[in-house]
DNA sequence: CTTTGAAATCGTAAATCGACGATAAACAAA
DNA sequence: TTTGTTTATCGTCGATTTACGATTTCAAAG
């Protein structure tokens, strides 16, 4: 809607929903995997690896970057991408304190839902 | 676009994304944190604690409801909400799987960005 | 049955997203 | 300098999101 109420929440309620925001689309989360397993990041491979155009994995790309979970430095005429350790370290963090904080599945195997 | 090319991608990468897309905004970080503090989950209180209206609240709480990470029962003329132990075991698991993925970050602290 | 809450849904509006093709920009090599 | 390759950006389109007020639904009382 017209205006967003983002200002009204906590700096780590907002941190935390951008980095859950840019990996809310499965084109990024493949392109995080891609990134993760082969070191080599040259743009052009990610586009060979996705059904996706060249512009829209160079945009998914800069939601990535501005989510601070990948950097790209250029490397002559190509583009080479990896990802930033120190998102990752920041995403670790306050995923991890968030799923401490959620409740464990039931050990017996007749886990009740009950809610109230 | 019109035409998403979510289907492209394997259903890991797609659950993972809903998860994380569920979470990518401030307000739905804010109830499932309220929602893990406080038992007491009737709608009406976490319109109370969020600078939002109720009928925007509810939408919040579809959303996350849609993602399998809360759950509604109705109480007699409200409705009590909770998380969803079985959605959160699943997020667990393909969060934490995508997290040991990622690199961390160098132990030194005169850790270089060093790309590629 | 009617009233009285609470919650969901509807309708609406502005903003953003996802995707693409086309174009521009950056750079190495010729 | 020009050419070719690679990536980023622009413009566009329809779909989706975020938000709200207004309305409807629903369950419990009265």
């Amino acid at each position: 809607m017209a205006i967003h109420k983002r200002a009204e929440f906590t700096a780590d309620e907002q941190r935390l929903a951008a980095i859950a925001k840019a990996l809310g689309h499965p084109a990024r989360v493949a392109i995080v995997r891609l990134l993760a397993q082969r070191q080599a990041c040259v743009c052009g491979e990610l586009v060979l690896e996705l059904p996706l155009s060249q512009s829209t994995v160079s945009q998914h790309l800069k939601e990535l970057k501005a989510a601070g979970l990948v950097q790209g430095e250029v490397d002559g005429p190509r583009v080479c991408y990896c990802l930033d350790a120190a998102g990752w370290a920041v995403a670790r963090r306050l995923l991890g304190d968030l799923l401490v904080e959620m409740p464990v599945a039931a050990l017996a195997p007749t886990a009740a839902p009950g809610c109230c």
